[in-house]
RNA sequence: GGCCCCGUAGCUCAACGGAUAGAGCGUCCCCCUCCUAAGGGGAAGGUUGCAGGUUCAAGUCCUGCCGGGGUCGCCA
């Protein structure tokens, strides 16, 4: 149920029949009329920009199609008002049964209200994460996570059929580099020291590898030369990396569907084709690339490279997809990778990536183009940095004096939820600050307390509603009378509550789910708005002394409460009943 | 130098191409015999970095600058 389109059906309808009786000319194109909330109140409840936008093609002033517009609306029971108003605005205001009917249908519905069939069943595969399996996951790849999975939450709730996925890089030098290190932890199992030189990877974590590795191999791996041990390890290892990113995952609630292997592509020849693919549309030839203007590398030598010619599919320069010693790039295998994916089926992909990814982002456009011909659109979101404080202080990371965050560390500290919702109160391309204290401290300026507060409001409301021995179940509240809802503060409260399927349509179709931590921050202020008004005018507390009057006041607030649960939902947080 | 992202109130940030650009913090004033004041109301605070352009309408789209960050074959 969403109110703005029902109403944009009215008024599409209403420009339908003027067409029909000539006061419009009957070619014109509808698309961009659109039903909004108007930003300020007194422009009354909903406005529409119709005779704006068709004032030009139709051929006439916009104040006189608003004006044969309003006449027709009003014939609608749902509309009590259209003024025309400004350049041609004409701004409408609605029976208050219409706000009445949306809290009922927002407590019948339950958590389910705001569920849409916009995505209309198209396949979508999100892959997010895709952390490399070299050691735990750190604050940066928290926020991909949380972001990927708040957006495949968002997409499965308005009609997407969403597979999650993770790209595992296990093909390339990283993971000899971790076979290395686990290597030496071996060693070091063994009582011998472990030589950690420069360029392994120093973490603690991989002791326990190199117990494990003791327990599997005994001292047989010892004193060996390494192409006698690295495959073994470096699978041993990769799956232990991968165990503990699962782990970290699961700590903040994150669950993948499939799990795909780049290694897993070598030796089957899927990359091999991915190329001859192109290379059949003369997207592949053998050339040498310019050195990058201004700022040369030192060893920059000409060299002859397998290329892929991006640029026919909007990128600046052509891609090498192998080394000049003939081994694939990096790049090869994800081409393949992605090809996989559009044969799989999938009507759209989104790619969430880190920032420092960012060059990456045309030559991948253009390799999906090009291999599904322009049938599969892929939208990569790029995530910005987390900056972590602590008391206002700069929180100093540096992988190298493995003084890095974990996950771990972040959701020991502030506990999942806080993170996921403190983590999506930024745009993906927004750096985002994350204080260890701030995201902890309970006042307003801390959104995840101040919508949690708003939601255990509403239950201290409902427990003392009970405790008078009033009814306030969703079935007995849908059933209320809720016309005693009739104060401008109430009807205010109810429309932002119909806001809330219009706002996660345009989460949705934006790739957007920091719009509904903000939506619920704006929510959450007006209940507690709303609250305190009772202060001043006992009228307006929820619990009244007639049973009737408590109900239809506590649909309101219980109405609010399901699109927090629900809003919260989207993000993956839980909701709290009470405060602690 | 090329490409990508960012630039909005003193600070941190919102705003599906719509009307007088909104919140929080900070500053100033007010509200608890009353459902959790862990809250609320109000005041002050703006040339949306600059200059053009498109549009009935631009913070939003396009072009060029300025400032900050990221990135730029043989890492992933």
């Amino acid at each position: 149920m969403n109110l703005f389109s029902d109403i944009r059906d009215l008024v599409i309808a209403s420009l339908g029949e003027m067409a029909g009786e000539g006061t419009l000319p009957k070619w014109l194109d509808l698309t961009a009329v659109a039903v909004e909330p108007p930003r300020d109140a007194a422009h009354g409840d909903m406005a529409t920009n119709a005779a704006m936008v068709l004032a030009k093609p139709a051929g006439l002033p916009p104040r006189a199609i608003a004006e044969a517009l309003a006449a027709k609306l009003m014939a609608d029971p749902r509309i009590l008002g259209a003024d025309v108003a400004g350049p041609g605005f004409l701004n409408l205001r609605l029976s208050p049964a219409l706000w009445h009917g949306l809290v009922r249908s927002a407590l019948m519905q339950g958590v389910n209200f705001g569920r849409s069939k916009i995505g209309a069943g198209l396949k979508v595969n999100v892959e997010f994460v895709s952390a490399n399996p070299t050691g735990p996951m750190h604050v940066g790849h928290t926020r991909g996570a949380v972001f990927g999975d708040a957006l495949a939450r968002l997409l499965a709730f308005s009609g997407w059929d969403v597979t999650r996925e993770y790209y595992i890089n296990d093909g390339g030098a990283q993971v000899d580099v971790l076979a290395r290190s686990a290597y030496e932890r071996y060693r070091e199992a063994h009582g011998l020291e472990p030589a950690i030189v420069e360029g392994l990877y120093p973490g603690d974590y991989l002791i326990p590898v190199g117990e494990a590795l003791k327990a599997k191999y005994g001292d047989s791996l010892l004193d060996k030369g390494e192409q006698y041990w690295l495959s073994d390890v470096r699978e041993f290892a990769t799956a232990m990396m991968m165990d503990m990113i699962r782990d970290d995952l699961k700590l903040l609630g994150v669950q993948m569907d499939v799990y795909s292997s780049e290694k897993a592509l070598y030796g089957t020849g899927e990359i091999e084709a991915a190329i001859q693919t192109l290379r059949d549309m003369d997207l592949i030839y053998e050339g040498t690339l310019e050195p990058p203007k201004g700022k040369e590398p030192e060893d920059w030598e000409p060299r002859v490279q397998t290329l892929f010619r991006s640029t026919a599919h909007g990128d600046d320069v052509d891609r090498p997809v192998q080394k000049s010693d003939g081994a694939w790039t990096y790049f090869a295998p994800d081409i393949a990778y992605h090809y996989n994916k559009v044969k799989r089926g999938f009507d759209q992909l989104i790619d969430i990536f880190g920032a420092d990814h960012g060059g990456y982002v045309k030559r991948m456009k253009a390799a999906v183009s090009a291999l599904s011909g322009g049938r599969v659109p892929l939208d990569i979101k790029l995530i910005q940095l987390v900056k972590l404080y602590k008391n206002g202080e700069p929180f100093k990371m540096s992988k190298r004096a493995g003084t890095f965050v974990t996950l771990r560390d972040v959701v020991e500290q502030a506990g999942a939820d806080v993170t996921r919702f403190v983590m999506l109160t930024r745009k993906n391309d927004a750096a985002l600050d994350f204080d260890f204290d701030k995201v902890l401290e309970q006042s307003k300026d801390n959104p995840v307390f101040y919508v949690q507060y708003a939601n255990a409001r509403v239950n201290s409301v409902l427990r003392r509603a009970r405790d008078a021995g009033v009814a306030v179940d969703d079935a007995t509240l849908a059933a209320a009378d809720l016309t005693h809802l009739g104060h401008e503060a109430e009807l205010t409260m109810a429309k932002k509550i119909a806001e809330w399927p219009r706002l996660v349509e345009i989460a949705a179709r934006n790739n957007e789910p920091h719009r509904v931590a903000f939506y619920l921050y704006e929510l959450a202020s007006d209940l507690h708005g709303l609250w305190n008004r009772g202060n001043d005018d006992a009228s307006l507390r929820f619990v009244q002394e007639d049973a009737g009057v408590t109900q239809a006041k506590i649909a309101l607030a219980r109405a609010v409460s399901v699109v927090i649960s629900a809003g919260l939902g989207i993000l993956g947080v839980t909701p709290v009943e009470e405060m602690r």
